[in-house]
DNA sequence: TTATGATATTAGAAAATTCTAATATACTTA
DNA sequence: TAAGTATATTAGAATTTTCTAATATCATAA
């Protein structure tokens, strides 16, 4: 284990610890869709989401390609959901465990 | 899909996106350890190892306990050490992809 | 070939993260 | 109880990220 694979493993994380970058990854989860769309499903600023499209493409995470004026965005790695799911695991596990100790508290 | 799951899932995921911490859960992977031991590995300020481990411990990632004088941490969710492989899978992907494009190319 | 629509890029301000250095806290031992 | 050891906390500087506003690019339609 070195240096550059904690690195880039950092890098990949950080990548996805948005919540912006999430709701897009969650937009493009059943299908390639244009910018366009996108945007509809935000209401952020254009010039914002294009930014945080290309943070995901720089990781390979999304890719994208040009259709007539539009350009089209869709999820490369589908390994992320499965990623995603488990955070989701995580969380509600945690939610569970803060839950249970409550009740032991008594309140 | 709220607001607040995607804050949360983000919260978790820059928890882990520092290369920092992403060494001290792999120092932990196999045991329970205290500071002074971590830091050893490390070689960074003490100071700046404790940070990065309220960090991973605010997300109950890992979690700790006295022992006389000495602090002992491990990992909490093991759930990491499964989503830390699957990020490994993508990025060997990745690797594997980038290679075969080059080749393609003729160089 | 100009105007328009879709998207990307840039510049810079604002906010968040990270690091270092200093100090505080808590336990142990003399 | 004083000194030493282990760890946490704090303050502030440095760096990085994020956002907004303005501008650039590129394909299409007129």
């Amino acid at each position: 284990m070195n240096d550059l694979f904690f690195k880039l493993t950092a890098s990949y994380l950080k990548a996805l610890s948005h919540p912006t970058r999430l709701k897009i990854i969650n937009i493009l989860k059943e299908k390639e869709l244009c910018v366009c769309v996108i945007l509809e499903k935000l209401d952020l600023e254009q010039s914002n989401v294009s930014q945080h499209l290309r943070v995901l493409k720089e990781q390979n995470i999304v890719e994208s390609r040009r259709d007539g004026s539009k350009i089209m965005y869709k999820v490369k790695d589908r390994n992320v959901f499965f990623i995603l799911n488990k955070i989701n695991d995580s969380l509600l596990k945690q939610l569970s465990e803060t839950q249970d100790q409550l009740k032991k508290g008594g309140l």
